[in-house]
DNA sequence: GAATATTTACCGACCGGTAGGTAAACCGGT
DNA sequence: ACCGGTTTACCTACCGGTCGGTAAATATTC
């Protein structure tokens, strides 16, 4: 069996099984879980089925070390950043910041956390449920630590970061890197649409560099 | 053949074909549209396959044809009160407020509307694309009459738009009407979030009841 | 109103096709 | 000679969809 079939070090190896997490990840985000075969897969990677097979144990444990290697990319891009920040305001910047900026790169891998976890097998799903539940708890207690200090809207912390969350998951499906749209525009306007649905509106006093128009 | 078989004059009806999607929509919409096997919604409706068959033409058919009854209840719902609305902030408010209510409502076969499109043939995939599209643009359109009177952010307008609907949509995978939040509650705040991330904020002349925290 | 014809609403059995997965043979480098 | 990597050939299971048939309701004829 070839060097690591689960462990992952980072995100993506640069071995074999790390180019083929990458190109299974983007056909099965491009056609979706059920409609993407092993033998698509393995053709994309000029292999046979079999082939394939001698890599990985089966359809669902792929999916599963994706969405783990997603997981980690997401902790070690957006969440260990951002954890270093004790202003909430600021956490919470480069987490949509950051989370923005990932999917408009590495939309494929991401954008399978989203859906197809209907393609787990049971713990497999539980195992990716608690790490998206971490993720979630991390952003709504980065709320809260906002509404602590009276600068969050009036809005329950629960349905503001899914709200957040919907936003900014949503790029992985409009957004095209061959569009129209630069990639850092795109992040630069979620994050500050975000912030300002969030933030209750400084009335006077402004402190630093403002947003202007 | 049974009464209309695709015509479904205002979303639902309520005879048997209505029945079938209503339950169709709800299989398909909990365990994906490939998952889900026309047997097991024949046997969620107490019949056998052929059964089934007696009222569809067909799998794609049936996805078809409750995406167009969906697509029927969001037009009928949201943009027809919408858009007899001059102001576009009211505007605005009136389609962020009325999509996110039917979602929390009637979340199932909306909610399709948003994946599995891929279960769709060409012709049919274009026809809902297309109808999705003029969705999209009306709210873009109301964005920009928002922008032209200088109420808009300093955001792109499509960016803006897809952010919202991207906030809006995403109620569907997670508000469940039986847990904690009200729905009511859920749809006022994000229409609150929304809002206040799209519209510059009024500098001084307070006009009406401000939202104080 | 009884007998007949026709439609409605459905079922059991089955077919073609395809997908996930495997056993065993094969091959090239060291 | 061996072992990592690969292929050919194949199995099983399931799914969409059809065919022939049928019990009950409904319409039609006399």
């Amino acid at each position: 069996m070839p060097s690591s079939p689960s462990t992952s070090r980072t995100l993506f190896d640069d071995d074999r099984t790390g180019i083929i997490y990458r190109t299974a990840a983007r056909i099965i985000y491009e056609k979706g879980f059920d409609a993407t075969s092993m033998s698509e897969i393995a053709e994309a990677l000029d292999l046979t089925k079999p082939g394939l097979y001698y890599y990985v144990k089966g359809k669902k444990e792929l999916l599963y070390s994706i969405m783990r290697c997603a997981m980690n990319l997401l902790d070690s891009d957006v969440v260990e950043p951002a954890a270093l920040i004790a202003d909430p305001e600021e956490r919470l910047r480069v987490i949509i910041r950051e989370h923005a900026r990932l999917l408009t790169n590495e939309a494929g891998a991401l954008a399978i956390l989203i859906d197809e976890d209907g393609g787990l097998s049971a713990e497999h799903r539980e195992d990716i449920a608690k790490r998206k539940r971490a993720y979630f708890e991390f952003l709504r207690r980065t709320l809260e630590a906002l509404e602590a200090e009276g600068r969050l809207r009036e809005v329950d912390s629960t349905v503001a970061a899914f709200s957040l969350l919907g936003m900014v998951m949503w790029i992985a499906r409009w957004y095209d890197s061959k569009g129209r749209l630069a990639s850092e525009k795109v992040v630069q306007d979620v994050t500050e649409i975000a912030l300002a649905g969030m933030l209750v509106p400084r009335s006077k006093e402004s402190m630093g560099l403002a947003q202007v128009q």
